[in-house]
DNA sequence: GGCTCAAACTTGGTAAAACAACCTGTCGGC
DNA sequence: GCCGACAGGTTGTTTTACCAAGTTTGAGCC
């Protein structure tokens, strides 16, 4: 095993500036002390005083002035507030931390806006992993997973437990696939019979249809994620900085 | 004067390893050249070199594993296309680009949504500018811009023309407002008789519900956009990086 | 007083060196 | 054959040193 491994200085560094900065000892506007007081007061070298200072200068915590300073800018908005993207949360999170009951696990034939999004042709059979997620007790959603059908053996996807480690975890270490990116559609339509009594849901009111391609570096998509929510019970939140 | 000043040697490393990636000397997957490597034949020393591959790995160019190598990833898919994202174009284009007819422009009590957004205490009077888009000759969505009395006053957004600039700009000049960021929710809902009526959509499909507040640097709202998408017309589409 | 200019600060960039941590082979011994 | 030790490669981190470029300040001259 291991010790507690130790965070680098310059990374120790960048808590410290920012504790200081989010604590008014820095107040935005000010100037922030130059490269030789740090060095003195850290006692550490100009290079890791400067990697820290680039650090939070490329997070936005300060701007710097060749010949002047550096200026305090504050916390970066949205720095931390920039996660949780619809689709994403449900490749990370392991199926096991929440309730739910597995609906479906198998091959079958793909909706043409699946194998669209899989660059499937129409009407070829791909593996299908359903769940409905349940949230205080109450059913919240129906996760869909799609992926090809060589992309589907040899994992545990079939399984109708829960899964322990997380779908990208699964797939990353099994098949050794590497996901980069996803392209997010958004959606909204009136639930069939079946999936407003499996949500426990009046059949008048809409459901939220988000569809989440996860793709590799060169655009070619792995699974597709599929989620249906109440619009009476879900909102999609999101924050994002403009230019 | 001064002879058009060279950019720095690690820059110039940057762009020199985009290129090659780009031309596929560097194929993805592969490993890229070692430290050492790159030393020998670019004559420069080791820290030019890093600082060169930290610039392409902060970028997503190449990913890095200690004791490894570099793997080549190829050129970051979304670095710079950063996708409209729903709020942000009505903000940011002119009315004035898109037909359309001012249903709504003046003072009135807002919703309490709204009103949350805006920070507003509830049943408070906001500025409200309500436009129906128009696209192809087919009504397409309505937007609304609320925005604190304050900030309404000295501008052009009681006109019933379409403005010839984007409120963005509009705001920014007139009342010196600095756009920070935006906090997005989508929601579904079914639209009222009237809202179905001039949309020209069937009145059981849903509509996709957008709400935008546009924020400051410290978190304060200036504006909440609002807009109400058919939903069997439009689709919100996203895309992401993940780490 | 007002101007010029040099000195002393600031950040930006480059070079050379060393050690640590990690991975992957090869070469043993078992 | 199997397994461990080891050597040699890789990136990660830190230090010392020097020069370049922009800004401010003040001394000294007119």
């Amino acid at each position: 095993m291991s010790l507690e491994s130790v965070p680098p200085k310059y990374a120790q560094l960048v808590q410290t500036l920012q504790r200081r900065i989010e604590a008014g000892d820095y107040p935005p506007g000010t100037l922030l002390p130059s490269e030789n007081q740090l060095i003195q007061e850290f006692g550490v070298s100009r290079p890791t005083v400067v990697a820290a200072l680039r650090v939070l200068r490329e997070q936005g915590w300060i701007e710097s002035q060749q010949g002047k300073g550096r200026f305090v800018r504050g916390r970066p908005a949205l720095a931390l507030a920039e996660q949780p993207r619809p689709g994403h949360a449900y490749l990370t999170n392991p199926e096991s931390g929440s309730a739910g009951e597995v609906l479906e696990a198998g091959a079958l034939a793909v909706p043409n806006r699946v194998a669209a999004l899989l660059d499937l042709p129409a009407k070829s059979r791909a593996f299908l992993r359903r769940r409905l997620v349940v949230r205080d007790g109450e059913p919240s959603e129906i996760v869909s997973f799609w992926l090809p059908l060589e992309l589907s053996e040899g994992t545990d996807l079939t399984s109708a437990d829960a899964l322990p480690d997380s779908i990208r975890d699964h797939l990353q270490a099994r098949k050794g696939v590497r996901f980069d990116h996803i392209v997010e559609q958004i959606t909204a339509r009136i639930p069939s019979a079946d999936e407003a009594k499996r949500l426990g849901m009046p059949k008048n009111t809409p459901v939220l249809d988000v569809y989440a391609a996860v793709r590799d570096a060169s655009g070619h998509p792995f699974v597709v994620v599929n989620v249906l929510l109440p619009a009476d019970r879900h909102e999609l939140e999101d924050a994002y900085p403009i230019g």
